[in-house]
DNA sequence: TTGAAAGCGGTACCAA
DNA sequence: TTGGTACCGCTTTCAA
């Protein structure tokens, strides 16, 4: 019998079957100038034999060319370092392929981000690698993007009901979810606790809201919730705001910052001497925050494992580009949860930016 | 001047000389019949051009057949299963070689393990991905396999001192350090806490409790560690030492089974009324205990990631493979802390065994 | 020591 | 609707 475990090529087919490797090649790829019957016999031939492309002779035959644009801020440079190099270093990986990648920067999420997409327009990119900070506003030159045949992959935050041809991100709801249960985990008593994060316009920050109401409510209603504070992502707004929070009337015993701007609201607790006596759960891992983790000072911090997205959100994107738009990616990766005893497996990649293990 | 951002080929090189592409390959590759300075005049030029072989090519011309052999467990079919899935679309995804991968199981560690790898010595495969149940009793057969030009890759669990070519595992230290944090979260007052593991022969499983150990006295010196109980991966003998366990005069207020192997504990602790009762931390993730985690039966499980230990394990060893055995890979994944707030995250992946987003 | 040429397995064009 | 064939970039063999 014919042994299904040794994959055979066009060449295969076309033989058994008596016909060039022309037709079968045409047969194959839904191409036209086949008989509907030869068709159907490669077909059934290629299952039979068990075709299977030879992927480097496509490529190399091939030789396609894609240009791609990553249009990403400068801030929070933490956590879009990382990000950026994760594409870069799947940039390098790819086999048989020309790709080209260009990299735009702005200032920080609504700050130029539109402009800097709309310029890309006329450069008919292939794929555009981006985070809508505000959603709401980038729809219309995402929606454009998209007719001008541009992919767009939304990365680190969604825009939902957009032309996104999908996503790479951070679970945001378990993030915040997360973040509740932690802080369920060391106050028992009834006790306020607060959240400050970036920017509620910004999907995935509204996302973390969401699940740490929802888990605090379930999981730990004898905890109420103040008032969300928002920084926008500007460092002095930050500090400003979690002084006022300190000092406002109702003291809160356990705190979640779900943005990895966390300096400035460490800072204001630092100079308030609550560091260490209230619970705080931090976003993202960056040197400053090694030494508080190992004593103790923050609980725990969820790494958005910036450079597992960038390497994810590049690769789905070259396959939805290469596999003729069937797949749409939408990927939320597992946080990954920080304590002390864990830390160490987290620093080594703080300093350069590769990542070895992608753990 | 040159594009250095448009990389060029074999034939971009010897143009520019006046030379035949068969002399630009012969230099580029350390092959004899170039003259030492025709050589340096190739190497110059490539750097210059920014010389990228095109790998399609490459793979499609060497065309390379490479043999891996697998061996691997049946039982404990939970951690094993979607180990072998992850090696399985590893191997689906190479582009451009013919890989063939067979795999054997025996039983369960150190039962029929060191009968299956000798078996594979007279077979000349390329490359092994096996997990040594007990180094000491394996060390011979690597070496000789070694010997035989077969790389050896350990994973899920290290052998030390043999002469494997490299380890991806979950890192186990860093599981057991965790474990003792999550407790000593949650038992604030002086009391004892005790922990199952499987066989403390196998390196992992010694790591685990190293750092659950060494963890417990940094971290919380209020709580003291039972003497081990070591199941032996047989689950008559897990229950059987978990009720004694119990029934000791020092009853334990909190738990660490560091084993996937953890049925036959929590039934012990069901039975004898305790789950939900005592904190426990089990390891890995299957359908039954879902449920625990989810009504807080289960305070924690550490997700060793098998799936990914096995796409890992297999594309560096191919790598390994492939670049004449310059890299050694050592990879220690990260392990996953489950909870029962980002538990819904890992579930959707226990039934099938697709794991799109490999987180 | 070097050059020339035959493929590897597909794709795409031209001729039949 | 089909068959035949040039070509993608690299490796390798055979001649010069």
């Amino acid at each position: 019998m014919n042994n299904p475990s040794k994959s055979s090529g066009i060449k295969d087919i076309a033989n058994a079957l008596g016909i060039s490797i022309g037709t079968v090649d045409r047969a194959l790829h839904e191409r036209t100038g086949v008989s509907p019957k030869t068709k159907a016999r490669v077909l059934q031939m290629a299952e039979k034999l068990g075709y299977k492309p030879n992927l480097a002779a496509q490529a190399l035959k091939l030789n396609r060319r894609l240009e791609i644009a990553v249009v990403l801020p400068k801030q929070i440079s933490h956590f879009f370092d990382p990000l950026r190099a994760g594409i870069r270093a799947a940039a390098d990986a790819t086999v048989g392929m020309h790709i080209k990648v260009t990299f735009y920067e702005y200032p920080r999420l609504g700050q130029g981000d539109l402009e800097l997409l709309e310029a890309r327009l006329k450069d008919k990119y292939d794929g555009i690698i981006f985070t809508p900070g505000n959603p709401r506003k980038l729809e219309s030159i995402i929606q454009r993007l998209a007719a001008h045949g541009t992919a767009v992959l939304c990365v680190a935050s969604d825009a939902p009901g957009s032309r996104r041809i999908g996503l790479v991100s951070a679970h945001a709801y378990s993030s915040g979810a997360l973040a509740a249960e932690l802080l369920s985990h060391k106050l028992s008593r009834k006790t306020h606790v607060a959240t400050i994060t970036g920017e509620l316009t910004t999907f995935d920050h509204a996302e973390k809201l969401r699940g740490f109401a929802a888990t605090l409510a379930m999981l730990a209603p004898h905890l109420s919730l103040l008032p969300v504070v928002e920084s926008h992502e500007r460092p002095k707004e930050a500090y400003r705001q979690t002084i006022a929070l300190l000092h406002g009337e109702t003291k809160p015993q356990g705190l979640y910052i779900s943005t990895a701007n966390s300096l400035p609201v460490l800072r204001a607790l630092e100079e308030e001497d609550l560091l260490g006596k209230i619970q705080v759960v931090t976003t993202d891992l960056f040197q400053e925050l090694v030494p508080m983790i190992e004593t103790g000072k923050i609980l725990a911090t969820l790494y958005q494992r910036p450079y597992t997205q960038g390497k994810v959100a590049f690769e789905s994107l070259i396959t939805h580009l290469l596999e003729e738009r069937k797949t749409s990616p939408m990927i939320r990766l597992a946080p990954h949860i920080i304590f002390r005893s864990n830390l160490p497996l987290f620093t080594d990649r703080l300093d350069g930016l590769a990542d070895p293990g992608r753990s």
